[in-house]
DNA sequence: CGACGATGTTAGCCGTGCCTGACCTCGGCC
DNA sequence: GGCCGAGGTCAGGCACGGCTAACATCGTCG
């Protein structure tokens, strides 16, 4: 399991929770890397029965394990760089992605236990367990939520490190409920109330957001 | 920086400061690969001016640097395995081992701060600072101590992980004064006496220890 | 002095993971 | 039906970091 494999399977399978239809081409533009590249990739994981390659890619048992096996890393590592030392939640996502390839069964069980077995990372994204099923599903997006409701953020999408951090320092965070105002037409921002505070969203941020409408408003 | 790169940096000065002549061959001992790759390596290190290739291999000052960065690193995990997750102190070199090549100047820093810069790690190595110069020095080896002093011990190699759980279980740690006994011959163990306890170290051991002598006694 | 053993280097090879450039294979549209 | 464009794959190459086998170099000792 060298680092690139881990983070091919990792991506696979998180574009796949994602919705996205998994192609070569999807994966190089995640990855950065061009489509050869990924060609002879995917041929190596298919060979390692990893990966099946029909029109869309898709995980074998045995590669989903790897793959959850790395996201767990990747989230216990951001928990705990949050919790243990007090890493603000926009840089902890760039951190875990070096660190996850870096890190033992014996650190990560270790990492796991001083955090009382988390459930979620900082960014609301569930921590797969040591073994067994997991459940990725996202609620629905902040930007569909209908006008006057309440909405619980359960999520906030890490793939955006500025988004993030501009996100964090207007209080939308994991556990926080807002009231959900108008909708700006034209491609105009939603508008929502924190904690008191109207705050003007874009629809680029919106879509980071996901969460539950917690109660039909006026 | 690759890994590898950072690897022979820091075993080049790490033999060197234990005072053995750092070779090709000694270094692919160490690293524990083929002495042909070891001249591959060594001439990329001679030709990106990190080495000098006399009869014996020196670091330029930018390979010094370099190497001082590693082992900080290195260390400054050890201290904080052994602190924040409380981890044994015969794991964490181990562990640090992978996780050096993966830490960010911005994560050293937080961890750096966080233990309140620490300035010897676990088991009494120096921790070189973020800039300028470093003493490496070892005091004396328990194993040449005389008999009836009183020895402080400074610093336990961390080489033999065994042996570290081992001397670690009777309280031989840096900070640990004990009293220097008899030396059974024929290569048989160091008697010397722990808080009161009676302990027998193989000359093996007795190596491994360094420190001061105290005070002469009876 | 000459042979031998230790040490180091050269030559040639392999797997990984990336690249560019060329090709192939579709579906859709004129 | 033929052509175009998008997406995927071959071909060929490169840097890295390792390997074995063979050769060079050197010091020592007979």
């Amino acid at each position: 399991m060298t680092p690139a494999v881990e983070d091919y399977l990792k991506t696979i399978f998180l574009l796949s929770t994602r919705g996205e239809t998994v192609t070569t081409g999807a994966l190089a533009k995640e990855l950065q890397v061009s489509s050869p590249s990924v060609s002879a990739m995917v041929k190596r994981l298919a060979d390692g029965e990893l990966v099946r390659r029909g029109r869309t890619l898709t995980l074998t048992a045995a590669g989903e394990r790897e793959a959850l096996r790395v996201v767990r890393r990747h989230r216990l590592l951001e928990t705990f760089l949050v919790r243990a030392l007090e890493m603000p939640w926009d840089e902890v996502h760039e951190e875990a992605e070096q660190l996850e390839h870096a890190l033992s069964d014996r650190l990560e069980a270790r990492i796991d236990a001083a955090l009382g077995h988390p459930t979620h990372d900082p960014h609301g994204d569930p921590i797969p367990g040591a073994a067994g099923r997991h459940d990725e599903s996202w609620g629905q997006p902040l930007a569909v939520a209908p006008e006057g409701c309440r909405f619980a953020i359960e999520r906030v999408s890490d793939r955006r490190s500025d988004a993030l951090r501009y996100l964090g320092e207007r209080g939308l965070r994991p556990g926080v409920v807002v009231e959900v105002e108008e909708q700006d037409p034209y491609g105009g921002p939603r508008w929502v109330r924190v904690s008191g505070e109207r705050v003007a969203l874009a629809p680029l941020l919106t879509a980071l957001i996901h969460g539950r409408v917690v109660r039909q408003g006026a």
